[in-house]
Parts: C-alpha cells; sequence; structure tokens
RNA sequence: UUUUCCAUGGCUCAGUGGGUAGAGCAAUCGGCUUAUAACCGAUCGGUCGCGGGUUCGAAUCCCGCUGGAAAAGCCA
C-alpha cells in the first residue's frame, strides 16, 4: 500500500497549540522594550487625528490588585483598539504621589514624630519606590505607553504648576476662607484624619441641662401646643449631654422635626422634652409631672430659649439627626464642636462670624471667655457642672461610659472642632460674573458623554448636591497652600498672587520640601512680623484634579516637561471605576470648570468593581481574593485581558477560579483557530499566489463576505466600547463560522488538491485574508496572542501587529447575495447533519463521509440546491449529495421546508487518500487505492471546483 | 438610611419601539484519528431574583421586596 499521507498538504506551523503564556509573556514584553515598540508606534501614528486618553493616576502605594489591573488592561484596550482604528492614541501613565496614606507609611516605618521636610523626603523616597514596583506589574499586563516617562504628581514641577493652579482659582475668585468643623487633637495641634482616629472607653458627665425659655417667647410655646397661656414660673426646654465644656458655646437647641414633644408641669417648672421620653426623664430628675399638651417638633422653629448663664438666646432648629436612644429628645447645638450642630446652625442662617468659637487649638478657652476662661476644657467640665448647679439649671449630673473617639498618636481624646479652612465656592458668583462653579459643572456634565449611560446622573447628582469644597488639609505630605495669614485679621497677604508665584518658582527647583525652607522674612520682609506661614496642604484629591493642567497643559496645548508627547484638551476619554464619580471624574470636573469654564474630558467610561464568583466583594477576610500577579503567573496576562474584555464591565465584574477557566478554554478555542490558519498557509506567499476574488470558489468569496462583516460589527463594537461583544463575536467567528463551517469543508480541498492549485491557492488566499483581519481585532485584547501570529508572517524584523491598523479585505461582489445564499444552505447543511447522526448513531457510519445523501427538493429549493451542482458534496462532507425532485418515503421532511432528506451509508471504496467512499475508486491502474479526483490532482490537472 | 446601578440555563453574555427566551463555553452521548492534550456532530439544560400592577399579551413598562456593588472620609 502506497502511503498517500505525504501526498497531502497537510498543516505546518511553528505556532505551538499551546500558548504557555505564563513562561513566554515575559519575552514578548522584553521585545517590546528593547524595540522600543510604543516609540516606534507614536512614530508610525503622527499626524493621524488623535485620541487621548488621560490616564487617572493610581495611588502610589501597595501592589497592584485585580482592580487596577481591569483598569489598566481596559485603558489599554481602548488605546490599542484606537490605535488600530487609525488614531494617533498616546498613552501616558501616571501616578498619584502625596496624600495620608504614604504619610501614615512613614509614621509607621519611622515614628510618629518626625520633622516635616523629614517625612516629606521618606515620603518622595516611599512613593518612588511603589511606584516602581507597580510599574512592573503594569507592564507585565501587556500594557503599551510611555513607562519611561510617566508622570507624578510629586514632580517638582508638577507641584509647582498645582500652586499656579491655586492662585488662578484665588484670582478668579471661587476660593474663600470659612468655618468647619474638624476632628482636633490637642496633642498633635492638628485636624486627624478618620484613620487616625481610635475609640476607646471614656467616662464622662451626662448632664441633663434646662435652658429657660425667653420671656418673650411664652406665648409661642403656648400657641405651639394649642395653650391659651403657660403656666406661672419659669418653663424650660431640657437638654442632655455628655460634654459639659460645649455648654459655654451652646447657640441653639435641636428638635425633630417629626418627633412629638411634651409640656409637662412640674414643681421645677414647666418642662419641654421629647414626648416618648418623658416619663424616664422624669423618674431621673425625681420629679412629678402633669402632662399639659403636645406638639411637633417642627411647631417649635425658632421659639427663644435662654443660655443658662451666658446673657444670649439659643433658638430651637429642628433637624433630622436628633435621635430619641438616650437623653430627652432635645440636642444642645455648639455649631463649633459638632458637625450636625453646625450644619444645621448653617442652615438656618448663622453666619460663620457669629459662631462662637473659644476652645484653642490646645484644648484651653480662651482667656476672654467669661467664667472658664484660660481653663482646658477638661478641667472646666466640673467647673460647668457646678456651675449650671449654681445657676439653678442642672437637672441632673451623672457619670457616662461610652467610646469615644481617640488620638491614635497620642491616646488622648479628641474633639471636633470648627477651625478655619479654604474652600471652593460651589455657588459663589465668580469675579467678573459668569456662571457659579456648580452651574457650570452641571451644564459640563450635559456635554459630556458616558459609557454607560448611568454615569451621568450619578455625577449630575453628585454635583448637584455637594457642599462648597474644602481644599485645605492639615497634612504634611501633600503640596503647600503657600499663604500668609494676618496675625489679628487672618487676612492673606494683599500680594499673595505674587508669593504664590515666587514660591511657586522655588518648589519648581526643590520641590515642596522648600515651603519649609523658606521663612516669612524672606518673602515678606519687614511685613512678616505680622503674619502667621500656613501649615495648610491642599486636598490630594486637588493634586489628581488638577492634572488636566499640571500635565496635560489645559487648553492652552501640551507641555513637554511631564508628559512626554503633545496631548490636546479637552481629553477625548477619562476612563476609572465607579467610585471615581466622586473622586477624580468630580475633581477633574471642578477643577477644570473654575479653571476653564468646562470639562477637562469629552467622554468618560467607568468600570465596575471585582466580585467573585457569587457577586460578593473581594475582601482578604472572606479569602476569596484573586491577584492579577499571580494569574499572570500561572495562567498568564492574556488570560486576564481576556477575561477582563469578555467581561461586561458596566456592572460588577465577576471572578473566580471556575470563570478563569472558562476563559481559559475561550482563549485554547481562538488560539488553535489561528494555529489551523497558519499552518495551512504554511507555503502560501501572497504575493506569488494571490488570485482575484473572481477566481475564488464561491464559498471563498462567502467566507471573505462574513469576515467583511464581522469585521465591521467589531469595529463598531470597539468604538462603543462594548469588548465583551468582541470576545463573543469572536469566539463565536472562530467556533461556528470557521471552525465548524469553513474550515471543516476547506480541509479536504487545502489537504488533497494539487498544492499549487488554483483551487487550493484560492482557499489560502481567503484564509490569508481572514487571518490578517481576525489578527488585528483580536489584538487589543489579546495582545501577545496577535503579536506571536504576527511575528510568523512579518516580513520587516521589527514589525509589529500595532503598527498596523484594521485589515482592508477584498470587496466582494454581491457580498449580500452570498450571505443570502449560504445562510439558506448552512440551514439544510444543519439538517442533514441530523440525519446523518441517527446514521452513526445506528452504527452505520463514523465519518460523514462514509454517508450518502439525497435531497429532495421542491419549488424554488430544487434549482436553489442545483445551483451549487457536484461541489454540494463538499459542502456537506458527505461522499456523494444528490438533488432530486418530487419525494420518497425514506426521505426525511427536513426544518427546512420543501427539502427532505434522505442519508445512507455509502457502498463504494474509501479512496484512502482523500476518504470519500466513491466508484471511481482503482480506476486508474497505476493508483488502485485512490479515486478519480486525488489521480486527478495528483498527477493530471486537477479537479475542477466552482463553489466549494 | 440616602443616591446610582446590577440580578436571564453550571459559566460568560445576547435579547432591538413589550408578542410566552437565544449564542458560545461547560456537561452528557457519539464520531474522527489528515488542527490530535486538537477537531466534528447530536443531546441535555431557564417558572428570565421574589411579589404585585398596567396590557389581549411583559425578561422587556410601573410599584414594592430580597440579595449584591459603588458613593456619602483631612481615604485614594
Amino acid at each position: 500500500m502506497t502511503d498517500y499521507k505525504n501526498t497531502l498538504n497537510l498543516p505546518d506551523t511553528p505556532f505551538p497549540m499551546r500558548g504557555d503564556l505564563a513562561k513566554r509573556e515575559p519575552g514578548w514584553i522584553e521585545q517590546w522594550q528593547q524595540k522600543k515598540l510604543y516609540q516606534r508606534i507614536r512614530a508610525a501614528c503622527a499626524g493621524r487625528p488623535k485620541f487621548v486618553l488621560h490616564d487617572g493616576p493610581p495611588y502610589a502605594n501597595g501592589d497592584i490588585h485585580i482592580g487596577h489591573a481591569i483598569n489598566k488592561i481596559l485603558k489599554d484596550i481602548v488605546v490599542k483598539s484606537k490605535t488600530l482604528a487609525g488614531f494617533d492614541a498616546p498613552y501616558v501613565p501616571g501616578w498619584d504621589c502625596h496624600g495620608m496614606p504614604i504619610e501614615i507609611q512613614i509614621e509607621k516605618k519611622h515614628g510618629k514624630n518626625i520633622p516635616v521636610e523629614q517625612t516629606q523626603k521618606l515620603a518622595r523616597a516611599y512613593a518612588d519606590e511603589q511606584i516602581e514596583r507597580q510599574r512592573k506589574d503594569f507592564i507585565r499586563l501587556g500594557v503599551l505607553g510611555d513607562w519611561d516617562h510617566p508622570y507624578k504628581t510629586m514632580a517638582f514641577r508638577n507641584e509647582a504648576d498645582e500652586i499656579r493652579v491655586l492662585g488662578k482659582l484665588l484670582e478668579k475668585g471661587y476660593v474663600y476662607r470659612g468655618l468647619k468643623p474638624v476632628n482636633w487633637c490637642f496633642d498633635c495641634g492638628s485636624a486627624l484624619a478618620e484613620a487616625e482616629v481610635e475609640y476607646q472607653d471614656r467616662e464622662d458627665f451626662a448632664i441633663d441641662v434646662g435652658f429657660p425659655l425667653a420671656d418673650e417667647d411664652r406665648g409661642k410655646l403656648a400657641q405651639a401646643f394649642g395653650l391659651p397661656k403657660l403656666p406661672e414660673g419659669p418653663a424650660y426646654a431640657v437638654i442632655w449631654t455628655t460634654t459639659p465644656w460645649t455648654i459655654p458655646s451652646n447657640q441653639a437647641l435641636n428638635v425633630h422635626p417629626e418627633f412629638d414633644y411634651a409640656l409637662v408641669a412640674t414643681e421645677r417648672g414647666t418642662l419641654l422634652v421629647a414626648a416618648e421620653l418623658s416619663a424616664a426623664c422624669l423618674a431621673r430628675w425625681a420629679l412629678q409631672g402633669k402632662p399639659l399638651g403636645s406638639s411637633k417638633g417642627q411647631a417649635l422653629e425658632r421659639i427663644r430659649f435662654r443660655h443658662p448663664f451666658y446673657d444670649r438666646y439659643s433658638s430651637i432648629y429642628p433637624g433630622d439627626y436628633v435621635t430619641l436612644d438616650q437623653g430627652t429628645g432635645i440636642v444642645h447645638s455648639a455649631p463649633a464642636y459638632g458637625v450636625d450642630d453646625y450644619t444645621i446652625c448653617k442652615r438656618y442662617g448663622m453666619k460663620d462670624e457669629e459662631i462662637l468659637t473659644p476652645v484653642q487649638g490646645d484644648g484651653r478657652f480662651g482667656a476672654s471667655l467669661e467664667f472658664f476662661g484660660g481653663l482646658s476644657i477638661w478641667k472646666a467640665n466640673p467647673l460647668i457642672v457646678d456651675k449650671l448647679k449654681e445657676v439653678g439649671t442642672l437637672f441632673h449630673a451623672g457619670k457616662f461610659m461610652h467610646s469615644y473617639m481617640h488620638c491614635w498618636r497620642h491616646r488622648s481624646p479628641i474633639i471636633y472642632r470648627a477651625t478655619t479652612q479654604w474652600f471652593a465656592g460651589m455657588d459663589r458668583k465668580p469675579n467678573g460674573g459668569g456662571p457659579t462653579l456648580r452651574e457650570a459643572a452641571l451644564a459640563a456634565i450635559e456635554v459630556t458623554q458616558f459609557f454607560p449611560g448611568w454615569g451621568k446622573q450619578r455625577l449630575h447628582n453628585m454635583i448637584a448636591n455637594r457642599p462648597d469644597w474644602t481644599l485645605s488639609r492639615q497634612r504634611q505630605w501633600g503640596v503647600p497652600m503657600p499663604f500668609f495669614q494676618h496675625k489679628e485679621t487672618g487676612e492673606p497677604h494683599p500680594r499673595t498672587a505674587e508669593i504664590l508665584e515666587q514660591v511657586a518658582q522655588r518648589v519648581e527647583r526643590e520641590g515642596i520640601e522648600a515651603w519649609q525652607r523658606v521663612s516669612a522674612e524672606e518673602l515678606l520682609g519687614t511685613d512678616a512680623a505680622n503674619y502667621v506661614k500656613s501649615k495648610d496642604t491642599l486636598d490630594v484629591w486637588f493634586d489628581s484634579g488638577s492634572t488636566h493642567q499640571t500635565v496635560m497643559g489645559g487648553p492652552n496645548g501640551a507641555k513637554e516637561s511631564i508628559g512626554s508627547h503633545p496631548t490636546q484638551f479637552p481629553a477625548d476619554l477619562y476612563l476609572e471605576g465607579s467610585d471615581q464619580h466622586r473622586g477624580w471624574f468630580h475633581s477633574s470636573l471642578l477643577v477644570s470648570c473654575m479653571l476653564h469654564g468646562g470639562a477637562p474630558y469629552r467622554s468618560l467610561l467607568t468600570h465596575g468593581f471585582v466580585v467573585d464568583g457569587t457577586g460578593r466583594k473581594m475582601s482578604k477576610s472572606l479569602g476569596n481574593t484573586i491577584v492579577p500577579q499571580e494569574v499572570s503567573s500561572k495562567l498568564g496576562a492574556e488570560i486576564l485581558r481576556l477575561w477582563v474584555a469578555a467581561t461586561d464591565y458596566s456592572a460588577e465584574l465577576g471572578i473566580s477560579d471556575e470563570i478563569l477557566k472558562r476563559v481559559v478554554e475561550a482563549y485554547r478555542r481562538i488560539r488553535n483557530t489561528l494555529r489551523f490558519l497558519l499552518a495551512n498557509l504554511a507555503d502560501y506567499d501572497h504575493t506569488q499566489h494571490a488570485l482575484p476574488a473572481a477566481q475564488w470558489l464561491e464559498i471563498d468569496r462567502y467566507a471573505v463576505a462574513f469576515t467583511q462583516a464581522l469585521q465591521e460589527s467589531v469595529i463598531e463594537d470597539y468604538r462603543r466600547y462594548d469588548f465583551h461583544i468582541v470576545v463573543q463575536k469572536l469566539q463565536q467567528f472562530c467556533s461556528e463560522e470557521l471552525g465548524a463551517f469553513y474550515l471543516d469543508i476547506l480541509k479536504d480541498r487545502l489537504y488533497t488538491s494539487g498544492e499549487n492549485s488554483k483551487a487550493r491557492r484560492a482557499a489560502q488566499n481567503a484564509l490569508h485574508h481572514i487571518t490578517h483581519s481576525l489578527t488585528r481585532l483580536m489584538a487589543p485584547i489579546m495582545s501577545f496572542t496577535a503579536e506571536e501570529v504576527w511575528s510568523i508572517w512579518r516580513a520587516v524584523p521589527d514589525d509589529s501587529v500595532f503598527l498596523h491598523t484594521w485589515y482592508v479585505l477584498p470587496e466582494i461582489d454581491g457580498a449580500a447575495g452570498l450571505q443570502e445564499r449560504w445562510t439558506r444552505l448552512r440551514a439544510i447543511r444543519a439538517s442533514v447533519q441530523k440525519q446523518l447522526e441517527t446514521l452513526r448513531a445506528d452504527g452505520q457510519i463514523g465519518s460523514s463521509l462514509a454517508a450518502e445523501v439525497t435531497l429532495y427538493a421542491n419549488g424554488e429549493q430544487l434549482p436553489f440546491l442545483q445551483s451549487f451542482g457536484d461541489d454540494l458534496r463538499f459542502v456537506l462532507i458527505t461522499s456523494q449529495a444528490r438533488v432530486a425532485s418530487g419525494s420518497t418515503p425514506q426521505a426525511i421532511p427536513s426544518e427546512v421546508a420543501d427539502v427532505a432528506v434522505q442519508a445512507t451509508p455509502s457502498e463504494q471504496p474509501k479512496c484512502v487518500r482523500c476518504w470519500h467512499y466513491r466508484a471511481d475508486v482503482g480506476g486508474d491502474a497505476t493508483h488502485p487505492e485512490i479515486c478519480g479526483r486525488c489521480v486527478a490532482n495528483l498527477c493530471g490537472d486537477g479537479e475542477p471546483r466552482t463553489y466549494a
């Protein structure tokens, strides 16, 4: 028996079936870096229309987690797909470097009381280390970008420009000074962040204090309770508090607008308390009471009481925060020392300058405070209780154990304290008129495009409801607000604008450390004695929120010093996790609106967070975390990329071992399809073997036509950032269109026709185009694999798929007709396969080539099927396919109207070469084992083929 | 608690202006041994989170509930 196997043109390729991704990816990355691929892409794209994705800077602390990976991979897919689509799409990664988490790291490592400049120096070095670690991991994901020239918010130039931005905003009139309650530690002499607050048990006084009703408002109170008049004698609103030291700062009383309040007659006078608590209160005060009436809290609005020992009013301001857990249902309000107190008093129109702030930064009352001046608040506590007793308004005093805020450094109790801060006003009219910041920002949202659409609503709500932006922080590792404030008035120095620029210049040379080194005398001369140098820093959100100016250069165009590439303003896209509606999307919008009156981006894309397979968020305590480094080293970054792309990022992204397993399977399917394509193109040289499409077989034209349709729709999906649809389509394309249909049918022709026959070259010609199209379509997602494919056929040594654009497939005449015609045939083919399956199940055939079919067709199906001639059997992959009119009892009606299928095992001998069962096997005496067409393909002119 | 969003077969996703659900993968069974730790075929599988309502008719519109995610920090 002659071995005909080596007369076949079997597939051959160095492209391995297994990707071995984890091991081989680092090699590709190294090549990209060595050959300066990113720079070469920039050169190749020069002059094209720009697409600028401005990178939202990750925080330079900690190794990257899966959320970082998602974000960077999505950005990479966007940038690469825009590049393939013919844009010049630079990507300059950035890092956010200032801020408390780093400050805390430094404190943990080096102790808690180091000088500011030292902290800054250490923080700077620490941030650089972190950036290095993160950069390595980001690069490992296959993300292409200018990794050698990233932007950092701690770059001197960036720090300096940020001070300049601040100066601009001040000049434009958006920035003002005002009060705000913050967590305050007397030992630190500074505000604390939530992360620096610890809770410990502490015993305090718990006192009930009566606020006497103002004589002028006796009528009003009576009226609120529907009484003609109040009983004779004093009347009190009784409050309960655990902080007697706040009593001197009391300026209001809060009740809940919805609660019922009772007026109770007792031997100590008429008392106002919450109805629900009155019994408990009377018991505590050892009083008998007679209810006089009841009223909603809202009705008590603005009724005036008097401070127990100072000569001033304290009015009732209803507020939702009041509860009935403890106390009397009436809360005393010291706006300088409580957040709720502050907001309610402000809501009732209290001005900052009216708010009493007797407690100084060191915890002592100011000297001018009557009775308690100069005392620390803790020392004053019992004296205040005594004073209340003395004036006769103390109803009860006890001790109370509760969990109280303490400083994590000093373990000492801390308080809320209203301090002077700098704000960006949402509703101020800027100098020179124009819309307020809120108006400008809301208008900017209207003209921004959101992916997905709901982001618009979300950002809108936040901007519409947010309070003024507190710009100042009492922190060390941050960009200074280099102000000098007058010792008496607190007003900034009249030459502030000029001073800011002087400081900016120094910071540009020496970094923010320069502000520590500069003295008031240097900048103010003889004025220095009257001014205090501010220790405030800018909110870190201001750092990243102004990168459109400090990095991108704003509307006046690019600067080369930080970003290494020219850019444009506004950016085409900001792409971040959904939390950034409150974060970077938000802060960038505000800064840009103040600076330029509009958003710094044309569109926003947002993605959800990672959750595990059951939809729960990842946490170390749940033990359901998956880290990108591990996926990269076990399965390959390509798998992570494919997972990101395949998942609908508009909601949460689920990941688990099973999900990754499915992704690996999908990957293998696509990879093997590519392998088959490459293997069958091994001997094809497009420059020599290409044929005009008119000379191909019909199925080849159809294949290129459906590839064209796929390509168009995928390009559109990329344009809409619907990457999971892209993956879905690519996978289905490989499985259905190619694997189960075109390639399956093509095997016979590729393997058995003459190597250089027109029939075979036509097939390869089509495959060549399909492979080009497919490789580029997958490249933004499966970058490593696409590059691997590219390396096999690239002519130029340093070529890369990323130096090209979407493939231009040849025009196929009558593509629409072909699609329609073959879709129809494929439906019939499917029903044939069902028939073959029953034969197979019956043991009558194995391979479909062991069968012959007759299709009984009526109506227009008859000429339709006949139109494929003898090639129909190749489409059906049977050894014989006849078309007949009418019907026969043996034929089974198919799912297609007017077509019945009769399938039988072939009785012909099997050709050992092509495996078809044909009557003409042995027709040539010199080749007794093979069929006629094999003889023709081997020795003659080759078989004629027209359709498939 | 408030705001925004999500919930379709084991997994990932489709489902167009409402007309009683589709695909790929997996699973099961079978075939091939010329893509071979690959490939082909067939089969199985969903009361579209739950409960109401609108409608002749709802996965699709409305309300409520449950579960989940993000935000409401001198956290990024």
